[in-house]
DNA sequence: AGGAATCTTGAACATCGTTCAATAAAAAAA
DNA sequence: TTTTTTTATTGAACGATGTTCAAGATTCCT
């Protein structure tokens, strides 16, 4: 129901009716809609785990590359699964429940896609910063992806988002090491500068 | 109401008593609740946009500079206005009801403000490669912030997220940049090699 | 078969946004 | 000033919706 008419669109009464029971029914399955809603986000977030892991092993083994790949088949993803992918991300809890445990997790395995290429892109990083870098990168393309496939504001069609976001991930990138490597040679001049 | 308990804890009764009149009367100022948030939105959008304003043209003119303080504003009216903020992306529509014109005019002012100085970095663009160009980079930008303030999952200090907004639009902007210039010089590789 | 545990039901409750006939207030006309 | 017309305000009522719960049906174990 969700994937049919959005996250507004899924009544528990509808619900019910769909599935055959009485809508009181539908609490022995699970606690809340909030929880329904968790439920359906796992699986949602598991089908994307697969897709950017196909991603990830396909293709050009680059780091670069790589990413880059990662980062569309990601746009690919939120594009065939519109309304799933934005229930991950538009359902919000009431502001004293938390969000349990499981689905935190979820989310967080999300980030080891574009945590291993990045560190070999950048291997002088720590494993802090590159966690760091990993959600930053992740934020920044979902960003794109997010306000790219609202149609409400201008309808970009999808080819060329996609070709914008492999522009800007690369950008990124080359930004990214090429900052990296000033980085390095500036401590190498330093070093010996100081041996001399 | 809304920059005090969100977007879910508006609620028009509650709306009524705080002006002072019966909840039937809100139907006076305003035909839907969908339009009230639109107008509240309208202030916020202005705010927003002074605010960028300001970054705009205070500091260093030279236009990586003046973007990366514009990402950075974003950024900090995102944290002090913080629901407010979210009321603009959070905020849907019924799926036949039209967001009015006054209202997506309001969204497209903001894409000037990284219009300008990208035009500067990147003066071979078209303006309307330039216009998407800015959009994307727009949208980097709020996504960053949009999954940095979400304190649910991992609270990341706000000087933190400062840094690596900064440090990514710094890497964007140097990407595109050095990229533009390799085009450069291919295309001025070619031409002297055909008048060879 | 009989009793205990569990599941299912659908009515009821509370909370919303929204509407509307009745009433009050204000403005215009006499 | 008095009467009439227009406008604004009220608060009860409607329809949706998430959630609860006592009563009844079903299943399971001994």
């Amino acid at each position: 129901m969700i994937a049919e008419r959005g996250l507004a669109g899924l009544k528990t009464r509808d619900l019910a009716r769909e599935i055959g029971c009485a809508n009181g029914a539908v609490y022995n399955l699970v606690a809340d809609v909030d929880e329904l809603i968790l439920r359906v986000g796992s699986r949602t977030l598991l089908r994307l785990d697969e897709a950017l892991s196909a991603a990830e092993s396909a293709g050009d083994p680059s780091p670069h590359e790589t990413l880059i790949r990662i980062a569309i088949a990601y746009c690919d993803f939120a594009a065939e699964n519109l309304e799933l992918w934005r229930a991950l991300f538009e359902h919000r809890m009431e502001a004293d429940k938390a969000v349990p445990d499981w689905s935190v997790n979820d989310q967080m395995q999300l980030f080891r896609h574009i945590y291993h290429p990045l560190a070999l892109l950048l291997p002088k990083r720590s494993p802090e910063e590159l966690g760091i870098t990993a959600r930053s990168l992740f934020s920044a393309v979902h960003g794109m992806v997010a306000l790219g496939l609202e149609q409400k504001l201008v309808a970009v069609p999808l080819p060329a988002l996609r070709n914008e976001i492999a522009g800007l991930v690369r950008a990124m990138l080359d930004g990214l090491v090429a900052r990296a490597r000033r980085r390095a040679r500036r401590t190498a001049a330093k070093l010996s500068a100081a041996t001399d």
